[in-house]
DNA sequence: TAATTCGAAT
């Protein structure tokens, strides 16, 4: 084929032509056929000039940003840019200083940072203009600390900066350990003169909020005397990135006060700081802004957190042009709904559109594989990884490493984390709460061990998981050293930590403890209040159970499940009947809280224990689903108490045909027996369980190990095995 | 200016 013809050419074009013709292709986002026209251009002999190169350049650098880039399509990309670079050397057109900033621009943006460099290093002459590209090419890529010294060495060498220059340098410094960094940036401003300019205010408003500092942020956003839409923008984001949902709103509903026209990125900030999703889904549609793919996957997210995962369906399908992001988002959906089916049509529908999963989509697949029975799906996954490549992303092992740690493949996932080559914190902490949900604390604490000897500190995430990793040891002394460690950094004691610190001292058997963690949380959210109402319940305190229960609902938290669950237990384990009676029926009429089968067993507990044997026949009678054994197991232990023996013999009749065996099982009909005097029968049933293997439930409690005999001991008869030697310094740690 | 992964309470 006439490659003439595709483009539009039939003679040999003028300078001017061509011109006008790429001009039309910026126009029309067109890169591919920029390129071609520009190799004709060749093909004719016509000698491109400065202009030629610029518009070539524009017309890439336009498009490349705004498709969807596939990792083969940017290799693609890569490659084009470097024949440019070539053409545009051999036509002596880099003397165009214009023309070379130009490239590096799209260097940058490709992320060839390396290239960008080097042309810089090679330009004859510089300008603020190019030094802004440079710098503002290693801020977007993430080099942070590259950008400041290039600014640095900007200065030296007698550039004056430009507003520009520091709207380009300033997101570098939007996290906390550059914040100092940030701020000499700021006064360099206030002196330079150059503060004053919006554009620089919004972007150091952006860059204290990113850092947590609000009040610099709101601060600077005031100043602003014509707030553009960035600006308002800049401050929903601000809020939203800070949790500050309800002052988000505010700023909005003071932004349609002033008429400024919110955006999508407007729709897209508010979505992120948790707006309801229908309403903003009515704003957007309304001013015609939800044709952006953003902002419909914005849409789907949020959707999918308030459960509505139809509408996510809808939306996604009214998208013109599907998109792998938008496809994420709505599979993240079906994940969050434990429903893999409908996560592995999406899949399905991904490749008849020939499309390719990414890291992203891949680990969010992988998430969603949870049940036994999808491990053979889970080992597909890791061969489809594998053959795309894709398994070489530190992303996708971390993602496969909490998967085999799901299935409890314990050595596949450590040697899933030797093979990565840079480990993060996140694949550390993979391994950590995989060993510790296995039901492999030791092995936790030995990854913990590894993790600090390559140098990672622990987070917050780090020391929740070890902590729930010490419940399971008993092992007290080394949760307090996590505590330590956590006070001594200055780790928030807020919802995660504090409630795993909380669960740690009372399943360690240190109540007070856990009392003096919990007075230290400013506001403690509701896992906090359930562990410590439950705690209180399993120390036998039900006065101080209630008493919390009756705090959390004054500081304005809604009580779940668990609460009443620790309520419930607190009212049986003290005998108070009426109590419990009365939170069973509020839990339901106030609290809108359906009871399931444990709470229903509680109940049973309360009557039973009470003596109120017929109350708790009628309870079982007007259950709404099917009692389970644990029910009646409850009633017969009540029996052996009271020696209602008559009762207690119907009931193991009831516990029998429901499940022989159940190793509990015996240890209720013995004590039945034992009751009833019956000791030959005690004795049978004796020796019916050493035949079956005992109760199946016998083993050893720890509280404390007191020297590393004591712990392999203890450890030797869990499924790890340990090396001594690997724990000596573990005692040493802090 | 859109998607994901590691953490607590029964």
């Amino acid at each position: 084929m006439n490659l003439a013809s595709s483009v539009g050419l039939s003679t040999k074009p003028s300078l001017p032509r061509l011109h006008s013709l790429l001009n039309s292709y910026i126009e029309s986002r067109n890169r591919k056929q920029a390129l071609l026209l520009f190799r004709q251009l060749l093909e004719y002999n016509v000698k491109p000039n400065d202009l030629t190169f610029s518009l070539l350049l524009k017309a890439c650098t336009s498009s490349s940003s705004s498709s969807s880039s596939s990792a083969l399509n940017s290799v693609n990309v890569n490659r084009e840019a470097n024949q440019i670079h070539t053409h545009l050397l051999k036509s002596g057109v880099d003397r165009f200083m214009y023309v070379s900033t130009a490239l590096l621009d799209l260097y940058m943006k490709l992320g060839c940072v390396r290239n960008a460099h080097r042309l810089f290093d090679d330009m004859p002459d510089r300008d603020v203009v190019s030094w802004n590209a440079l710098i503002c090419g290693f801020s977007r890529n993430g080099c942070d600390f590259e950008a400041l010294k290039l600014f640095v060495q900007m200065c030296k060498e007698g550039f004056f900066p430009h507003q520009t220059t520091l709207v380009s340098l300033v997101p570098s410094c939007g996290r906390q350990e550059l914040v100092s960094q940030g701020k000499s940036i700021h006064g360099f401003g206030i002196k330079a003169g150059l503060d004053s300019d919006s554009h620089v205010k919004n972007s150091l408003t952006s860059m204290y909020a990113k850092c947590a500092d609000l009040e610099a942020a709101e601060h600077l956003f005031e100043e602003i005397v014509e707030k553009s839409v960035v600006s308002w923008n800049t401050m929903i984001g601000a809020y939203g990135q800070n949790g500050f949902f309800d002052e988000a709103m505010l700023a909005f509903k003071r932004m349609q006060e002033e008429s400024v026209p919110a955006n999508l990125v407007t729709m897209v900030s508010l979505l992120s700081a948790n707006a309801d999703p229908e309403s903003t889904h009515c704003h957007a549609t309304k001013t015609g802004l939800v044709n952006d793919a953003s902002v419909i996957t914005s849409l789907i997210c949020q959707y999918a957190t308030h459960g509505n995962t139809e509408s996510g369906e809808l939306l996604y399908k009214s998208l013109p042009q599907k998109n792998l992001v938008s496809l994420t988002a709505l599979m993240s959906s079906y994940t969050e709904k434990g429903n893999l089916f409908q996560v592995m049509s999406c899949f399905a529908h991904l490749q008849r559109l020939e499309m390719k999963l990414d890291a992203v989509a891949m680990v969010c697949i992988l998430h969603g594989m949870k049940d036994p029975m999808d491990f053979g799906l889970g080992l597909a996954f890791h061969a489809y990884g594998l053959k795309s490549g894709l398994s070489a992303d530190s992303l996708v092992a971390n993602g496969l490493i909490s998967l085999y740690s799901r299935f409890d493949k314990i050595e596949t996932a450590f040697s899933l984390l030797s093979e990565i080559h840079g480990k993060t914190l996140i694949s550390w902490n993979s391994l950590i709460s995989g060993c510790v949900q296995a039901g492999r604390p030791s092995d936790a604490l030995e990854v913990f061990f590894q993790m600090k000897m390559s140098g990672h500190s622990p987070d917050a995430i780090t020391i929740s998981s070890l902590l729930s990793g010490c419940c399971q040891l008993g092992y007290l002394q080394f949760g307090g050293r996590l505590h330590n460690y956590v006070l001594r950094n200055n780790l928030e004691v807020e919802d995660f930590v504090g409630t795993a610190l909380i669960d740690m001292y009372i399943k360690c058997g240190r109540i007070e403890h856990a009392e003096r963690v919990f007075k230290s949380i400013k506001e403690p959210c509701l896992a906090t209040w359930n562990s410590m109402i439950s705690g209180y319940s399993l120390y036998g305190l039900e006065h101080e159970a209630l008493a919390c229960f009756s705090e959390m609902q004054k500081q304005g938290i809604k009580p779940d499940k668990i609460t009443f669950l620790g309520v419930l237990a607190a009212c049986t384990h003290g005998g108070l009947v009426q109590e419990g009676r009365k939170h069973f029926q509020i839990m339901r009429e106030q609290f809108n809280v359906v009871p399931d089968l444990q709470h229903y067993a509680c109940m049973v507990g309360l009557f039973g224990r009470a003596g109120l044997f017929e109350e708790a026949l009628m309870f079982i009678r007007n259950m709404e689903m099917e009692p389970d054994f644990a029910v009646w197991a409850t009633l017969l232990s009540a029996c052996c108490i009271h020696q209602e023996v008559k009762l207690g013999e119907y009931v193991a009749k009831k516990l029998f045909f429901l499940d022989s065996n159940n190793g509990g099982f015996f240890v209720l009909m013995s004590n039945l027996y034992a009751v009833k005097g019956m000791w030959d029968e005690v004795a049978r049933v004796r020796e019916m369980m050493r035949e079956t293997g005992g109760d199946g439930c016998s083993g050893i409690s720890v509280i404390e190990m007191t020297s590393l005999e004591d712990m392999n001991v203890n450890l030797s008869s869990s499924k790890s095995s340990l090396n001594a030697n690997a724990w000596q310094p573990l005692l040493s740690l802090y």
